[in-house]
DNA sequence: AATGAAAGGAAATTGTC
DNA sequence: GACAATTTCCTTTCATT
């Protein structure tokens, strides 16, 4: 699929402003309504736009602080990596979680109230999950910035097309 | 301001689904819709709610690889500080910035086309930001896991009030 | 203080050109 | 891609608890 300018614009606003109706959205791509519903639709098929989602400040959630989580396995063989993949699923203050090269083998943000809940998580999840030989926590002073919209400057074609 | 169970419900399918239309968010939460536009609204002006976006699929957009990047500054002094979270702002191939305790100042998460991708972003804006002295790249070598819904299990009381 | 019902206008969605 | 028609949704008002 070919995204051309009026796709980035559209795909733009919907990541500053994920609830805009879309009569609103045609107008600021000055497209017809049925015209700009369609690309929408078009863009949501093709997974380019896999979803909306309110964002939260995680302060009012009673989780302001983030801390980093580099996790190495015991082995890195493909039955410890999906045991552990697979358990980690289940635990929702792990927001992220990568595969790294170098050091460690996982590099997880958790969101937790404070430190005391970390410990706690720390001793309970972290160190039980299958295959984990060691844990190394960062912790974060200030989250300085972040952001939820992908920058689509020089987007011209995506997907399988 | 304090969250009840209703509330609760509202938050987790609005971090699930975005754009839901109001009707049926209030079917959901056994609600009518005037009572659930309302609460919503008071989350909204609160500031629990903070905002909604599309997700977009990172490779779609040409941006598959994440990159963290720890930064050093050369001071850690407070204009050092902000001079270098200024000229940041400015990059929207960063998603995230924090800053950190221990080893390096800042921990970036910037997403990249791929290695040469990186390479120019590295040479070409990440050394040359105000007052930094070095710079170390972690690649990841797969997302194994990317949230953008916070717990909301325990949440209880919220915000100033 | 918060809810629910009703009504009007606005928006989404579908079909046709 | 636009236009028009139908269905659905949003939003306000007001009575109710």
């Amino acid at each position: 699929m070919v995204l051309d300018r009026i796709d980035r614009a559209i795909l733009t606003r919907l990541q500053e402003h994920g609830r805009i109706p879309n009569s609103e959205l045609a107008a600021h791509v000055h497209l017809s309504e049925s015209a700009c519903l369609r690309r929408v639709k078009a863009m949501e098929e093709a997974g380019i736009i896999s979803g909306y989602t309110a964002i939260l400040d995680p302060a009012s959630c009673g989780r302001p602080e983030s801390v980093f989580v580099q996790v190495t396995l015991e082995k890195q063989t493909e039955p410890y990596l999906r045991a552990f993949e697979e358990a980690l699923a289940t635990c929702p203050q792990v927001m992220e979680c990568y595969l790294m090269s170098g050091d460690s083998d996982y590099l997880l943000r958790v969101v937790v109230a404070g430190a005391a809940d970390y410990e706690a998580l720390h001793n309970r999840i972290l160190t039980r999950l299958p295959g984990v030989a060691r844990v190394h926590s960062s912790f974060t002073l200030r989250t300085v910035m972040k952001r939820t919209a992908l920058p689509l400057a020089d987007v011209v074609t995506v997907g399988g097309d």
